[in-house]
DNA sequence: GAAGATTGAGAGCTCAATCTTC
DNA sequence: GAAGATTGAGCTCTCAATCTTC
């Protein structure tokens, strides 16, 4: 067996990235319940540990992402009612996002459903299999990133 | 150290999610300089796998996704000349895709691009640790379709 | 002109509704 | 009516172009 080791990186990329969707699709399945997505959660936390309103802009940076898109996730986390937009006092060219009430309780309760979905995907690991996963995974995102 | 333990899951998961984005974003740049990204590959190599032209019914079911999805991606494929439409000789209801010339070039062409970053992202891992990796992401595949 | 944010276009995905053919 | 495929609406994301304010 194994004859074929030298192009199973493709094949494990691949499990790889389908396990991501399937896990990712099991915590959105539990977020849905309560108008979360792991996106909108995503941006619910940064601004909860950010601890204050942040402009657009710092928010795609602290997501990793581009501003066009944060644009649009605060649209609809607005429409939802977790976050509202303010014009920064100090430049009006910047907008602010800041949590509504109804924000912050969602980030809680989404968080508590996000952190109970993850130790369903990880009940079958136990402690040093789960440390040795995120080794190798760190090993591969130090590749990804370059 | 490590008293958090408990609540790791989740960043563990959020790691492993934030990794295979990275990973994929890895492959799609440099499918994309052939006019592929990872979705449009795995069309072709279904149906070049098949050996003959297929349903879209067929083809969804194999990709594991919904059939309006695959109404669209072979819209692309179609207009990126890589796929063609046909009605089904036994069944007007049923359309089947086949691939062109420049499909079959542009999938074995993509297939070696796949395969040499897939090589790239692993190779800090040894063998050995690859697959350990893939038997950790089989336990974790194990919970999420459930 | 450059830095904020937004808009427009498009890829990729889902679900619900529709249309055609069986 | 049920099985094919498609369309419409919406989420998430990107890049390029635009608009406002500095």
């Amino acid at each position: 067996m194994n004859q074929s080791r030298a192009t199973a990186p493709a094949a494990d990329l691949l499990a790889l990235l389908h396990t991501a969707d399937a896990a990712q699709a099991h915590v959105e399945t539990s977020l849905g319940r309560i108008g979360l997505s792991l996106p909108k959660l995503a941006a619910l936390t940064v601004l909860k540990d950010a601890g204050q309103s942040l402009s657009l802009g710092d928010l795609a940076a602290r997501l990793s992402c581009v501003k066009s898109n944060v644009t649009q996730l605060v649209d609809r986390l607005e429409a939802d009612g977790f976050v509202s937009r303010a014009v920064a006092p100090d430049d009006r060219r910047s907008r602010l996002a800041f949590m509504t009430p109804a924000g912050r309780a969602a980030c809680e309760k989404g968080g508590r459903l996000r952190d109970q979905a993850a130790r369903e995907l990880f009940s079958d690991l136990t402690e040093s299999e789960t440390r040795l996963l995120a080794a190798l995974i760190g090993k591969l995102a130090a590749r990804a990133r370059c």
